[in-house]
DNA sequence: ACCCCTCTAGAACGAACGCTCTATCCAGCA
DNA sequence: TGCTGGATAGAGCGTTCGTTCTAGAGGGGT
């Protein structure tokens, strides 16, 4: 298995020929990773500690050296991890058109075209993992509480920036990310860009009937 | 534990004094229920079959002989009882109001109170159990999607029957399940009704403006 | 009286779970 | 050169998992 001798900090790799996407980070960084994607895939429950090490090329002893919290920990830091990779797809597509309700259906197309390409295994990074987890982790709960609040921020100062009211703006980024995570759900079990791409539609119109 | 001595259609217990709210129905029904109350609380993974067996006043026995297939078979059944239930109470919500628009407004109201209700546990009966089993379950899956379209049917026909055009008909039905699908998630997370309150607002609003 | 069939009952199986523990490796420093 | 401490390595703990299996209870039909 041996990995590559590392101190935290990201470094080449210059032994290891054979590896995937992650390779060349740090273990830290790579378990993250692999926690993220498979909690992402299969919640929080179904993803075994011993498959993450597994999947991200780390042993067991890596994963409790760097989160002695142990699943619980692992699972919040997955959490935050989904949170800034979504956010940051969020707000490239939200600064992609200067109309805001432009913008907004620009990213529900840009959501529902990452999903059909992960053959709609990827979800919502944050929900599947704290789904069924809400009562016995708070700590859980209140990462994945803090990820939508940041992506609600996001389309709040948005629609600040665009001119619209406070209130209708805060309203708005409710609507706005919730509409998109429940379509999204939807577009998942379906297997179907079109939840998605109606919502786009519609939170274009409700946002132009703010104006 | 004895249990009542049934042949699958509900009767009185009359030797059982202390039981839940499930007592005195048929040992099959107990079964289902309990999976899908626990399962919509704690996900497909993270409810195991004898907590279910022993919730249900059943023994792991009967669980096998009414579900051969086992849990994904009890997974599925428990989705269809979820998807019942809450077909129930949007049916009676869309017929509370003559205006569609405000009946569609009430019904983010009544999951929002219904959920408060329930202390933030009782989200989407359906969504727990299917997230994390899309992949290898297509049963389960297809339940869920067939789960969601019933919701949309639903209002798809208050829509028709108020008269909308059809095509505005189908897709307002699927953003006023999606948002509802999505505040109904952040409002548990959040623990807060806010979302779901807005959502209903902001879907009457939508509503109104394709008349 | 007998059988039959549905349903109940729970012991037992192998596998996987989260986690603990000790041992080892190795770069940096004295 | 030896020490130190972060990082790696994985065997093993007790528990729980989903499932299988055999045994018995009990009412109806003949």
């Amino acid at each position: 298995m041996k990995t590559t001798p590392e101190h935290d900090s990201p470094e080449q790799d210059h032994d290891e020929p054979a590896a995937g996407p992650d390779a060349g980070l740090g273990t830290r960084e790579r378990i993250v990773r692999a926690a993220s994607r498979l909690m992402q895939r299969q919640g929080y429950e179904g993803t075994g500690i011993k498959q993450i090490s597994r999947e991200a090329n780390a042993t067991l002893g890596s994963v409790y050296h760097f989160f002695p919290g142990g699943k619980q920990e692992l699972a919040t830091e997955a959490i935050r991890h989904g949170d800034r990779e979504f956010a940051g797809m969020l707000r490239t597509a939200l600064e992609s058109r200067p109309d805001p309700a432009e913008a907004v259906l620009a990213a529900a197309g840009l959501v529902a075209a990452e999903l059909r390409a992960s053959d709609w295994l990827d979800g919502c990074p944050v929900t599947a993992t704290s789904l069924g987890t809400a009562a016995n982790a708070p700590g859980i709960r209140l990462a994945a509480a803090e990820a939508f609040e940041r992506w609600r921020g996001l389309v709040h100062d948005r629609l600040l920036a665009a001119g619209f009211a406070a209130q209708d703006a805060r309203e708005l980024a409710h609507t706005v990310i919730n509409t998109l995570e429940g379509a999204e759900l939807t577009a998942q079990i379906a297997r179907s860009e079109e939840p998605l791409l109606i919502a786009g539609r519609h939170l274009a119109r409700l946002i132009d009937s703010y104006r």
